[in-house]
DNA sequence: ATACGTGCAAAGTATTTGCAAACGG
DNA sequence: CCGTTTGCAAATACTTTGCACGTAT
């Protein structure tokens, strides 16, 4: 089952009706899974289908990083980015660019390991983390 | 030479003149070393120090943030928050509640050691790191 | 004297909310 | 039908900016 079907299954399951905004959002995010902002979003789905509201963007961000099926990023821009929240695999971090904005994702299974033995040594429940790195990308470095 | 003393001088050496407001800002991130709003910083340096106006904080704390004397974490609670960024020693990242929004600070080796060796094998020349582990705090998770 | 720092008020930007109409079961 | 979702517009919250005045060198 792929990322836009379980989302559909848990929004169900949580009590939400289907309704074509949401569903469009949740096809935006599917077709690009890295970190687009709400605007990105909505620009997306007026391509596909006109007359949504920003606000619908935002209702629907909401309700499926609530239900953990997608994650929110502050990445210092100004605004927030969003992206799918997948079970396992390629869960990801981020590289920020503080010259140009420009973001790259990475993974290391070392960091990942040092995160969970802190999450579980913590006194807080931890379901969630967040590691972003900051500098200068290769082109702006020189 | 404490951290108040150091961003005067890195302060005067980028070319800036002391004045009252963003003094005032420096004493006040030096009280209290943890998360503290643009409002809380202005609210306390009110207190010592009437007409501080909230742009001349916002305007300390991009300076400071700037030159890396201070260090601004978003932690999505809607108001960014900043910290005095210490060169060592108590270098530390933050725990926070979903729920109630507490934030409590922590410090790990390991964590800090694989996050360095990420950085040096990162394609981006690296300066900055931000991380945050979200959950429930002993309170709520009850 | 000159340029930088500051307070105040206004502007800007991202996000949220209220409400009536459209929609789906 | 009935409650949820949605689009629109207005409201909100944080942060930035313009400008005249104060202040330090």
């Amino acid at each position: 089952m792929g990322w836009p079907e379980l989302a559909h299954v848990v929004l169900r399951q949580a009590g939400y009706k289907p309704g074509g905004a949401r569903t469009a959002v949740i096809e935006a995010l599917a077709r690009e899974s890295c970190c687009l902002t709400a605007q990105e979003i909505h620009d997306r789905v007026r391509k596909r289908r006109t007359r949504v509201g920003i606000a619908s963007v935002y209702r629907a961000l909401e309700a499926l990083a609530e239900l953990g099926l997608v994650h929110r990023l502050e990445l210092r821009s100004g605004a927030a980015h969003y992206e799918p929240a997948v079970a396992s695999g390629d869960h990801h971090h981020h590289l920020v660019c503080d010259d140009c904005g420009r973001i790259e994702a990475f993974t290391d299974d070392r960091l990942e390991r040092a995160i969970d033995t802190v999450s579980r040594a913590a006194a807080f429940r931890i379901d969630e983390h967040d590691i972003v790195l900051r500098g200068r990308c290769e082109t702006c470095a020189a």
